[in-house]
DNA sequence: CACCGGACTGACACCGGTGTCATTGGTTAG
DNA sequence: CTAACCAATGACACCGGTGTCAGTCCGGTG
């Protein structure tokens, strides 16, 4: 910088005001500025000037999420992504693989890097150690998964509801033994699904107890082989809920493996890529989660902005999309 | 951080020192600050130090992709991450939507930013503009597209060749009217993949200006109406090769709505989710995204810690998985 | 013609740290 | 016993900017 306002024969503190735009610069001043800026090749050095800027704002967002490279978090980034880019603040993501001891790491990360807003999807039971931090300004956004111990913005699917939809819509078809299949049973989501599924059972007089229930699984491999030893049991259900998308892949590829696509119901908490182009089509709870990393950008800037209302907790809505494979009904009437 | 060197009792250069894991400080001092630092909840701001220091690396990456939300892109993505968390390093990422005037915005934001490397999906034609950039000491690094106007590290697939793999397994299935479908004809992938299939069918006596040749097109929807119209043209290919992952997808939806998935053979390039799952199983050419990020943010690295070998290309070689689409017989023998 | 307010501009301290170098006190070799 | 050396520590300038404030120049006023 010393050497543009040399080259332009100005000041520093005149090379700063063109390159923030500020007021009461003469035209030609401003010209003869970025001419030298533009031979020497120079730039503003963002973080530089935050250091002594009163609001201390290095226009930069953390977002955290389950694996940038799931397709669920990648829309989620990309809404955060698209309201932050009209905001000239960048975003950095990234991926927890639900691994709690990453949490406290990431997170301090970071804090270290001063973002204004961090934007979170957390796997710890509870979240009271971010309370300090919070309190001496950094913005907290939780989504997808609501914290306990702390009271900040929420954005979320509407988990339970959904899934008591889901539920309801297979008792609707004739069934009566219905598995769930769900992801680690510590999060949040798995267990308002989880919950809501079981509620929308007992309502309709099925014992929870008497439903197959087989949680924890993370990834494909383990949700195809669970779902495989479930329907070689002796006790096979007629229908699947599976609460989370790699678990409903996983139970897809169990299904077709054992040629049983046709005859066992499945609904799927999430889209999948080409559920639609699938024999049968993969009924599914369609979750929005561009929807969600917009809403909770939003949020983020507002409290930036100064909104000092009360915490909010902002629920999407997730609708059920028929596409055959929840339609289908038992083949022996119960 | 006054206020902890303060309450410790020490000089501010000890705090330093002790947050920086500086050798020579007294196991007792190290407690000690470390303790009012826990008391005060003091964390070092990562770029504070960054000014004064003198490799003057604030370990931080830029990655400017499509889309994060493209499953590709978000492979992309996860790897170069993967890569960076072992360095301490966060990134940036950013998406393009394949628009040149934006290209040139989020590059100079993140220079301001002052990344310590970007790892770059490029749209313009010439990249030369960043050569000014790279003398002063950013690290750049293609991936996907090769760049020109420049030379430096590139990752890239092996598009020419694959897609000639591609045109010889359908010449090899007996078809001799293959339509090509691409993306956006600026785009050097796509350049790569269409002259590859091109010269592949040359090679077996098959005239490019008789090959159906679709580009352009930037989504699944118009990739849907593209290759709807050719189905329904009287000219109708016996298969399809499309060059890109949403194209694959609206291929696949314009061949079902009309019944042809058994007809009319189809590869992809660039792997999709569940194509194995449909009927019939997708034959692709199955890109390693994932790996392509973890190949360019190790060459980053490389070139941060020093490296200055000749600027490298690395080709990932991509694979023809054969499922089904792929090896349709044209229905009249030629 | 002296006075005044507003447009421009630059000097300077300071933001939160780190590199450099000098200082201190205790050990060890000669 | 003294010189030499090393571990431990702090003073201070400086990194690249910005906020503050004071100074200069001008046209407009009474």
């Amino acid at each position: 910088m010393r050497d543009v306002a040399a080259l332009a024969g100005v000041g520093l503190k005149t090379v700063s005001r063109v390159f923030n735009e500020e007021p009461n610069v003469s035209a030609a001043t401003v010209e003869r500025v970025r001419d030298a800026a533009q031979r020497l090749d120079y730039r503003l050095n963002l973080y530089a000037g935050d250091l002594k800027r009163t609001d201390r704002r290095a226009r930069t967002i953390g977002l955290i999420v389950g694996s940038v490279a799931n397709p669920f978090s990648a829309a989620v980034n990309r809404g955060v992504e698209d309201v932050a880019a009209g905001r000239s603040t960048a975003v950095f993501a990234s991926s927890l693989d639900e691994d709690p001891n990453q949490e406290t790491r990431i997170i301090s990360e970071m804090l270290g890097r001063r973002v204004d807003a961090l934007i979170l999807t957390t796997v710890k039971r509870n979240q009271s150690h971010l309370v300090k931090e919070q309190e001496r300004g950094t913005v907290l956004v939780f989504v997808d998964r609501a914290p306990s111990g702390i009271a900040a913005d929420t954005v979320v699917t509407d988990n339970f509801n959904a899934s008591g939809t889901a539920a309801r819509h297979l008792l609707a078809h004739g069934h009566r033994r219905i598995a769930y299949l769900g992801d680690d049973a510590q999060l949040w989501t798995a267990q308002e699904r989880k919950s809501g599924f079981h509620t929308a059972l007992a309502d309709a007089g099925i014992d929870a107890a008497g439903v197959p229930t087989i949680q924890d699984l993370h990834d494909e491999r383990a949700a195809a082989d669970a779902v495989g030893a479930l329907l070689d049991s002796a006790e096979r259900p007629t229908a699947l809920f599976t609460a989370q998308n790699l678990v409903t892949i996983g139970a897809i590829r169990a299904l077709r493996q054992r040629s049983l696509q046709h005859e066992i119901a499945l609904i799927g908490f999430d889209d999948v890529s080409l559920a639609d182009m699938l024999e049968p089509g993969i009924t599914v709870l369609a979750q929005d989660p561009y929807r969600i990393g917009q809403l909770a950008a939003e949020r983020a800037f507002a409290r930036l902005d100064g909104d000092r209302s009360e915490p909010q907790l902002l629920v999407v809505p997730s609708g059920l999309i028929p596409r055959g494979s929840g339609e289908i009904r038992p083949k022996t009437a119960s």
